[in-house]
DNA sequence: CCAAAAGTGTTAGGGGTACACCCATGT
DNA sequence: ACATGGGTGTACCCCTAACACTTTTGG
């Protein structure tokens, strides 16, 4: 839509384009190395990190201002997105990290009041396949990298807060959801998806019983290939059924994590 | 805060009081006569009926904006308030309605296109007495009832949906958190309660399980006044434990409604 | 005494948990 | 052969649903 024009000169109108007062931001999960990742960017100016956000326009859904900002830092799309919750307290976002965060990338922005309002913002998890993402930092930042959920760095504002809540928001959502279809390639062992669970849930759970609770759903087709190249028995290679993933995910379901 | 200043003027001055392009709406809930009940107000101009709403000012939080307009429609305070979704679809409010919303009161209004802007809301729901509320209409509406949740009248915008948000998110709230706090007044028999989770599941339950049920959680004291005045077995009398109930509140519930 | 609804007990079945046992495979 | 981890079976326990039986009360 307004893909063409470049972010200084939108940043700069902002006023003209953007929706005011509200942004986005999104905490993508990625699993890599039995661990849930997320996608952080650090700010060129402050050093410090951030998660992924941006703006709305003004004649955008949020939903795909969610998934537009998802795709220039991942370079993928239709992924599971999932509005948590809207962080709206007064002192989220403070000004003197406001100024620090624009200053150095531009320090005519300091003169755009625009910037320097009240946001309350929106917030967005994504599960993406950690192998398919191409992290792209935006243009406030110098790096876009994976982070362990247990070992984040300092970051700005209120985003610790909000990984937080969107993890919270997650293992509500397991039960009455089945997860799991964008963290993984299209075939997977079973094992992959548990560890994924297990680092969602902060929990171990029993491998057996894991294995009939989830085959139970349904959601997943069996393939007769095998995974192997480990010392120890091949396990089946499973992968979702769209179609009843699909449905599962529209009518709920109920899984008992 | 602003509490002096009158509706005309804020709205007239809207630019200067509030945040732009942000609203919330209560849903708000009350138990009656074995229904579930939601407080609705009738346009003054459009005869057509709303949820309760309104704006946040510049420098107050979302959940005190909300807080604040639940006051004024029931003249209750320190409810169950919780924040369930964000709607920020661009079709949400149709420029014709909020015309027609505004134009019988004021005229004048018609002409601050602050009001024509594009807005997303924050829903909120809320639980409260029915007996305690004296229900208070706003500037623009000239009536404030209740309605009956099965036996709804067409409702503005889009906050038929938003109600239906409202009640599904109350759904799984179920299952993690004590809920009838703010619904029944200090003393009551348990059949009060059963009724209320009921009306709220959308289905009946076992009286003698859902005794048993809800008396494990732990978080009502039983009384050893009884109800009486019916033809039958006075039934005890419970009251919830503020202690247990906020406690429960806070750290979750198993009850697998 | 009877109807109505509360309180309490009982039982069968399902599902979850824990754990055991066997199977396949690379070293 | 053996260690490793996958696949599957099972026994136990607890929770739940369904329903029966008893108790209390006003009419």
């Amino acid at each position: 839509m307004h893909e063409e024009v470049p972010a200084t000169e939108l940043l700069q109108n902002a006023r003209q384009y953007f929706l005011p007062a509200v942004s986005v931001d999104n905490v993508i999960f990625g699993f890599h190395q039995d661990e849930l990742r997320v996608l952080l960017l650090r700010m060129r100016a402050s050093r410090k990190w951030a998660l992924p956000g941006g703006y709305v326009f003004k004649e955008e859904e949020i939903d795909d201002a969610a998934t537009r900002i998802l795709k220039r830092r991942t370079g993928l799309q239709n992924l599971f997105l999932q509005q948590f919750y809207t962080f709206g307290s007064t002192s989220r976002t403070r000004i003197e990290v406001v100024k620090e965060f624009f200053s150095e990338f531009n320090p005519e922005l300091l003169e755009n009041s625009w910037l320097m309002q009240r946001f309350i913002t929106v917030g967005y998890y994504a599960l993406v396949e950690y192998g398919r993402v191409i992290p792209q930092p935006d243009e406030f930042s110098d790096r876009c990298t994976w982070h362990e959920l247990n070992n984040l760095p300092k970051l700005i504002f209120d985003h610790g807060h909000i990984i937080d809540k969107a993890l919270q928001a997650m293992r509500l959502q397991l039960n009455y959801q089945p997860i799991g279809y964008n963290l993984l390639p299209k075939e997977f062992p079973l094992k992959s998806l548990q560890v994924i669970y297990e680092a969602i849930l902060g929990r171990k759970l029993d491998r057996g019983n894991f294995n009939r609770k989830i085959l139970a759903a349904s959601i997943l087709d069996k393939k007769e290939k095998l995974y192997s190249g480990a010392a120890h028995k091949a396990p089946y290679l499973y992968s979702f059924n769209k179609k009843k993933y699909f449905a599962a995910l529209k009518n709920g379901l109920k899984l008992g994590f």
